[in-house]
RNA sequence: GCGCCGUUAGCUCAACUGGCAGAGCAGCUGACUCUUAAUCAGCGGGUUCGGGGUUCGAGUCCCUGACGGCGCACCA
C-alpha cells in the first residue's frame, strides 16, 4: 500500500490551535504520569442514580453521600478558587461537579484548570450536595481524568451542519437530545415488533443476505463477487422467496426483520440499505395480513411514543387509533377521475388520462403500470391518514394470487401513510404452474432488458412444487415505520445512512 | 442521471456593483469561592473546497473538478 501524502501524520505545527493544544494537555499528563485514559475508576453511581435518589433537595444541603460519579465535560465555569462543571453522561443525564480550593486543594484544582477541556470525560469524587441556587452536585474531594478529548466538541448551541450531523453522528448524538431520542424510539420499535410476533406464535428467523439470484421484488440489486466459489452474488433486495421456502417447510408464522439492499436512487425516503419487516402466516390471506399489519404498527406506537396520537418531528399530531380506512385502487382512481377505470381499461385510454395531467411516462408501460401511476399521482400522494389501497392490477405482483372475484386483479394491498407507502401486503401465489409461468415471463422481460424484473428461480419453484399452504405475506419498511412515527427523514431515522466518502 | 443552490477560523455564519477576510461561541493569558450558554480585561487563530483563467487587484467574475442540499426522474 502506498502513502497518501495527504495523509501523513500531521505535525502538531499542521493542526488547528486547538488541537494542537489538547494534545499537548494529554502529553503534559503523561509526562507528569498521570494516565490520561485510565483502564477504571472507582464510580460508584450513574448520574442518572443520583438524580433518581436526591430528587428535591433544597439548596445549601449537604446529604453527607459521598460517590464517585463519570460524566463528559459539557460546560465549564472556572471562577478564581470555585469551579463548576456540566457533566452529562449517555443517555444525557446532566450532574454539575463542584471543585473548591478548601475540599480539593490547590494543586488539584489547578490541575483542573490546566487540564480539563470541554468534552473531557472526567471523575469525580466527593459529598453530594446542592449549591446555593439549588443545583445538585457532587462536590469534589478528588477528580481524576477519565479521558482526555483531543478535539474540540463543536460549539453546543448551534445546530450542526446537516452534513456534519450524519458524517459524524456520534457528535450529533452527543449534541442533540433528539438524536439520542430517534436511536431509542428505533429499539423501542424493533423489540415491539419482536414481542408482538413472539405473543402471536411466530418464529423469527434470518435468511441470506448474499444470494445467488435477486428475487422477491422489482429493483436493481448490488453484485458482488465470491472468490472462494468464484462466482458473482447479489446483495438481497428482499427475503420473500427464502420466507415461502419456510412455509413450505411447515414454519407457518415466520418473520424476518433485516436489511435489504437497493442499487437505486436515495432521497428523503430511500436508503440504499433499509431495515426491512416481512411476515407470513400459512392459512392467513390479505385481509387477515391488514388486521396483524395495523396491530404491529399500533403496538409498536404504543411502545415508542406511549400514544396512539403520536407527535411528529413538526409538532403536529398523527392519529393512529382505531380501524384504518380502505379503499380499492380502481375505485379510487375511477373516482379521481371521474370515470370508470377497470383491469380492462385500455392503455390508450389511460394514457389520455395521463397526458392530459402533463404527467410524462415511459411509452413502454402497460396497463397495470399506468395504473399505478395514475393513481399515485392523484391519489397516494395525497394520502395522509392511514389507508390500505386494495386489488392492484394483476400484472404488476407476480408473486401475488389472482383475486377471487377478478382475475385482473392481485390480492394486494399498499399501507399509505402522510403520502408514502409503508408496508404491503398479499395473498400469495402458491400454484406452482402459475408462479412459473409469470417467473417465466419475468425472465423474458429481464432478458428484453428490464434490470428490475426478477430471474427465474427453479429453486423457489420446486419448493413450491411440494405445496405451499395458502399463505398471507406483508413486507414493511422499519426505517418507514420509523417516519411514520416520528415524522423525521430516512437518514434521520438511519443512525448511519450512506455518504459518499469525504 | 438532469436542473437549481451551496462549500469562508475548531463550530455556526457575515463580507454591497471586484478594493486591507469579519462576528458569536470555542481557544490562549490574567482576574474572580455559588456559577447555569457565568462575567470582566487582553491576545492569537484563515490553502475563503481543489485546479485553471480574466483583471492593476478575485471569497466575489468565467471554465473545470470534488462534495453537499433541494427539485425532477427511478424505487419501497
Amino acid at each position: 500500500m502506498t502513502e497518501d501524502p495527504q495523509r501523513q501524520p500531521a505535525t502538531s505545527d499542521d493542526l488547528p490551535e486547538q488541537m494542537r493544544v489538547r494534545r499537548e494537555k494529554r502529553a503534559r499528563l503523561v509526562a507528569q504520569g498521570t494516565e490520561p485514559y485510565p483502564v477504571e475508576l472507582p464510580r460508584t453511581h450513574s448520574l442518572a442514580e443520583i438524580r433518581l435518589r436526591f430528587p428535591d433537595l433544597p439548596p445549601d444541603t449537604a446529604t453527607g453521600e459521598v460517590v464517585g460519579v463519570t460524566g463528559r465535560v459539557m460546560f465549564l465555569r472556572n471562577t478564581g478558587k470555585l469551579c463548576f462543571a456540566t457533566l452529562r453522561e449517555g443517555d444525557g443525564t446532566e450532574l454539575q461537579a463542584m471543585l473548591s480550593l478548601n475540599k480539593v486543594g490547590e494543586d488539584a484544582l489547578a490541575a483542573w484548570k490546566a487540564d480539563v477541556d470541554l468534552g473531557d470525560h472526567v471523575f469525580v469524587h466527593g459529598e453530594v450536595i446542592t449549591s446555593r441556587r439549588g443545583e445538585l452536585s457532587v462536590l469534589a474531594d478528588e477528580w481524576r481524568m477519565a479521558a482526555k478529548a483531543v478535539r474540540p466538541l463543536p460549539v453546543a448551541h448551534k445546530q450542526l451542519a446537516e452534513e456534519t450531523r450524519i458524517r459524524q453522528r456520534y457528535v450529533d448524538l452527543i449534541q442533540r437530545p433528539q438524536a439520542r431520542d430517534t436511536v431509542r424510539t428505533r429499539a423501542a420499535v424493533v423489540r415491539s415488533l419482536r414481542d408482538s410476533f413472539h405473543r402471536r406464535g411466530f418464529l423469527e428467523v434470518e435468511t441470506p443476505m448474499l444470494q445467488t439470484l435477486h428475487g422477491g421484488a422489482a429493483a436493481r440489486p448490488f453484485v458482488t463477487h465470491s472468490n472462494a466459489f468464484d462466482i458473482d452474488l447479489y446483495l438481497r433486495i428482499a427475503p420473500e422467496l427464502y420466507l415461502k421456502r419456510c412455509v413450505v417447510g411447515g414454519i407457518e408464522k415466520v418473520f424476518e426483520i433485516n436489511r435489504n439492499f437497493r442499487n437505486e436512487g436515495s432521497d428523503s425516503s430511500h436508503s440504499p440499505e433499509f431495515g426491512m419487516l416481512e411476515f407470513y402466516q400459512a392459512y392467513g390471506t390479505y385481509d387477515s395480513m391488514a388486521v396483524l399489519t395495523r396491530e404491529l404498527i399500533q403496538e409498536a406506537a404504543m411502545a415508542a411514543c406511549g400514544t396512539l396520537r403520536v407527535t411528529l418531528a413538526d409538532g403536529t399530531e398523527y392519529d393512529l387509533a382505531g380501524e384504518w380506512t380502505s379503499l380499492t385502487m380502481y375505485g379510487s382512481l375511477s373516482e379521481a377521475l371521474g370515470e370508470e377505470i377497470t383491469p380492462r381499461t385500455s392503455v390508450d385510454l389511460l394514457r389520455k388520462h395521463a397526458d392530459a395531467r402533463g404527467m410524462e411516462l415511459d411509452p413502454k408501460l402497460g396497463h397495470g403500470k399506468l395504473v399505478e401511476e395514475l393513481w399515485e399521482h392523484l391519489v397516494g400522494d395525497h394520502l395522509y391518514a392511514p389507508t390500505f389501497v386494495r386489488d392492484f392490477p394483476a400484472e404488476t405482483a407476480p408473486l401475488t394470487r389472482p383475486h377471487r372475484d377478478d382475475p385482473g386483479l392481485a390480492e394486494k394491498w399498499d399501507l399509505y401513510v402522510r403520502g408514502f407507502e409503508l408496508a404491503t401486503g398479499y395473498s400469495e401465489l402458491v400454484d406452482p404452474i402459475v408462479q412459473r409461468q409469470r417467473l417465466e415471463e419475468q425472465a423474458r422481460m429481464a432478458a428484453a432488458g428490464d434490470e428490475e424484473a426478477m430471474r427465474l428461480d427453479e429453486d423457489f419453484l420446486r419448493a413450491l412444487e411440494y405445496g405451499m399452504p395458502p399463505t398471507g405475506g406483508v413486507g414493511m419498511g422499519i426505517d418507514r415505520l420509523l417516519m411514520a412515527l416520528t415524522g423525521l427523514g430516512i437518514r434521520e431515522t438511519i443512525l448511519f445512512p450512506l455518504v459518499r466518502p469525504e
